[in-house]
DNA sequence: GAGTTTACGCTTTTT
DNA sequence: GCGTAAACTC
């Protein structure tokens, strides 16, 4: 059994292996964070044999708690009983432990989604007649309201938000439903039961917000001990949680023993020091130098997709798989224009929100995400666009910039092999500079190779050139059939391919059954 | 009430 | 620098 711990570096196998009570693991990117979590895991139930239901394994996402789950599994039959979300414990706390009666809830309660939420909130302005204005950003004033802020502040006769708050949350607790936060809070202040926990990890510890943190000492009690993971170098939702470093603040609090992870295994040499240059910080890296970090200009946007297109065109001609290639972006509205322009000519996926990353991050097809939820992802090749002052960083306020940089920051450490960034000269969107980020200046030269690219289409000679290119190409390709004839093809992708056959008319073979059939 | 002016927000989003 | 919606004017 002690074999088991064989595959593991020094310090992934002290993280792994210390009787410390609080300890807080600094992981830097693509460090082997969650093979440690996995064999701390393994270590407690199969060494220091604890029980299975004395571990809590607290994830970021459930797509997270799965995969951990599965590489378990290799080596415990049973599943830990406390491995999930904060919110999908706090879920199963609250049904199975507490006597929610008491406080006005029922077992059955149902949780309700931000859609549902809305249509509640709608619901109660009509029953009751409430003055609200700005009804399109309800739930966003709503929110700031909870954080004691106000969105539109100067109205000249304010409107019934503070009583559409409270109503709310009355129909919440009548109709037996809870939000999304409702689950954290909630069982933070009905909680009065030991649970028994023992150990507790924490990954993503630094996307954790200080309602969590206080849930999770609440379970932890005086006994058991926590166990946090992450870096905070990756911290890029504190716009959400409102903590700033919660690292530091449990280390204060707890005597904590830190360890950290500084080897990187996943990204060429180039690639980790150029991250590396960002965060000022060394990074240990395990492998060589790769190819120079292309960064280019083109005139707008469009033109900026148009140039993305005819590269992954060229690295898929040289056999590379669409789905080692990601394009990384920052805001939604970029992912649009590029959706549009690439869609034309490569497979490709915009991916927004976790759930669909689930289902179609295996697929075959080239990747559109926004830098945040390329967190955690890694990909051969990744190209970062619209790299322009005023979009990363989007805005130039102290608090904001440091979170902006290390959001860009993650973008680079997605990329394995090969990273480009490109830039925009002539922005269109709210916002952009005309000129190149300040983060670009910060890579070190070396491992760079600029470029200016001078065309300059329109939107629309852009479509009409890849419709021209593309109607130039299927018209030299004439096929011959041993049934059919002689015909042209008129679509062509990776698994069917369509012919006007002169005599027959349009017929679709699917390729993985016609390969005999055409001389 | 229709027609015009003024104010504000604009970005990212796991559950 | 634009879209939305409130606030103002007659």
């Amino acid at each position: 059994m002690q074999g088991l711990f064989d595959k593991l570096n020094s310090f992934q196998r002290r993280a792994v292996e210390t009787n410390e009570k609080y300890v807080a693991l600094r992981a830097s990117v693509g460090s082997g964070k969650t093979t440690v979590i996995v064999y701390r895991v393994l270590y407690l139930h199969l060494i220091k044999k604890v029980p299975l239901n004395k571990i809590m394994v607290v994830t970021f996402t459930n797509k997270a708690a799965e995969e951990l789950k599965e590489r378990l599994k290799n080596n415990i039959d049973e599943d830990v009983k406390y491995i999930g979300t904060f919110h999908s414990i706090a879920n199963r706390i609250l049904r199975e432990n507490i006597d929610l009666n008491r406080f006005g809830y029922t077992k059955e309660f149902k949780i309700i989604s931000y859609e549902e939420a809305s249509e509640i909130i709608n619901d109660i302005v009509k029953e009751g007649r409430l003055n609200i204005k700005y009804k399109s950003k309800i739930q966003k004033r709503i929110e700031e309201f909870k954080n004691g802020n106000l969105l539109y502040a100067n109205m000249k006769k304010e409107d019934d938000i503070k009583i559409l708050y409270e109503e709310y949350r009355r129909v919440k607790k009548e109709k037996n439903l809870m939000d999304y936060e409702d689950l954290i809070v909630n069982c933070y202040d009905f909680l009065d039961e030991d649970l028994g926990i023992e150990y507790i990890i924490i990954d993503e510890f630094q996307d954790t917000d200080y309602m969590q943190l206080k849930l999770i000492e609440k379970i932890a009690g005086k006994r058991a001990g926590i166990f946090v993971v992450g870096d905070p170098n990756q911290t890029i939702y504190s716009f959400r949680t409102g903590t700033q470093n919660i690292f530091k603040d449990f280390i204060d609090k707890y005597n904590t023993t830190i360890f950290e992870l500084p080897i990187n295994y996943r990204s060429t040499r180039t690639i980790t020091e150029a991250a590396a240059a960002l965060i000022g910080e060394k990074i240990y890296c395990k492998r060589e130098y790769g190819e120079p970090i292309r960064i280019t200009s083109h005139y707008d946007a469009f033109n900026e997709a148009n140039y993305i297109l005819r590269r992954i065109k060229e690295l898929k001609e040289k056999g590379v798989c669409l789905k080692d290639i990601a394009v990384l972006f920052r805001r939604q509205v970029q992912g649009e224009l590029l959706y549009d322009v690439l869609g034309r000519e490569v497979e490709c996926e915009f991916i927004k929100g976790v759930e669909e990353q689930q289902d179609r991050i295996d697929r075959e097809s080239v990747k559109l995400l926004t830098l945040h939820s390329s967190k955690g992802l890694e990909f051969r090749y990744v190209f970062i666009v619209g790299v322009n002052e005023g979009n990363i960083p989007i805005s130039t306020k102290r608090e904001i910039e440091e979170e902006e940089l290390r959001l860009f920051f993650v973008g680079v450490t997605r990329a394995k092999e090969v990273l480009e960034i490109s830039y925009i000269k002539s922005p269109s969107y709210f916002g952009f500079k005309g000129y190149k980020s300040q983060y670009i200046s910060m890579l070190p030269k070396n491992l760079l190779l600029e470029q200016d690219s001078n065309s300059k289409y329109t939107l629309n000679e852009i479509y009409d050139m890849l419709r021209l290119e593309k109607e130039k190409k299927n018209a030299e390709k004439k096929v011959t059939h041993k049934k059919y004839g002689e015909g042209i093809v008129i679509y062509e992708d990776d698994n069917v391919l369509k012919v006007k056959f002169d005599s027959y008319g349009e017929k679709e073979f699917f390729k993985l059954f016609c390969q005999g059939e055409f001389i």
